[in-house]
DNA sequence: TTTATGGCTGTCA
DNA sequence: ATGACAGCCATAA
C-alpha cells in the first residue's frame, strides 16, 4: 500500500460519526488538493476490516458513488460496498433521501 | 519509458 | 434538475 494513500486515510479518520466529506474535500485537507480520484482509488484499494470510516466518503453530489469493478467482496471495493456503505451511514443516523442522496448542506464535515 | 485506467469535479449545453 | 466533456494525476502493466 503506497504511502501517499495514509495521508488520506488519515484524513478520513477525523471525519466525525454521522457526517460525511466528500472526496475534493479529503484531497484537499490532505494537502493534495484537486486529486479527488486519487483518493477514490485509495478507498476502492482499503483492506476489509481496515480502521478507516470510508462509508462517510461520498462524491460531490452527495451519493454514494458507483463501483465499477466486479470483485464480489463486501469491502469498500466490491459491489456490496454501495449496499453497506449506505446501512452504515443510515445506522450513524445520516439520511438518505429518495433518490440516495444526502444533503451535504446538513450532514457535510465542516 | 509510455499508455491506459479510473468510487472525481467543475463547467457548459 | 441531468448528462456530456475535458482536465486531473498516481498506479499498474
Amino acid at each position: 500500500m503506497p504511502h501517499s494513500w495514509e495521508r488520506f486515510y488519515a484524513v478520513v479518520r477525523r471525519i466525525p460519526r454521522g457526517r460525511v466529506a466528500t472526496y475534493g474535500q479529503i484531497a484537499t485537507l490532505a494537502g493534495a488538493d484537486g486529486r479527488a480520484r486519487q483518493v477514490g482509488y485509495a478507498m476502492a484499494a482499503l483492506p476489509e476490516g481496515a480502521d478507516v470510516p470510508w462509508h462517510r466518503v461520498v462524491n460531490a453530489r452527495g451519493e454514494v458513488s458507483r463501483r465499477s469493478g466486479g470483485s464480489a467482496r463486501s469491502g469498500p471495493g466490491g459491489h456490496w460496498a454501495e449496499r453497506v456503505q449506505r446501512a452504515l451511514l443510515e445506522a450513524e443516523g445520516v439520511a438518505f433521501d429518495e433518490r440516495g442522496r444526502i444533503d451535504l448542506e446538513r450532514y457535510g464535515w465542516e
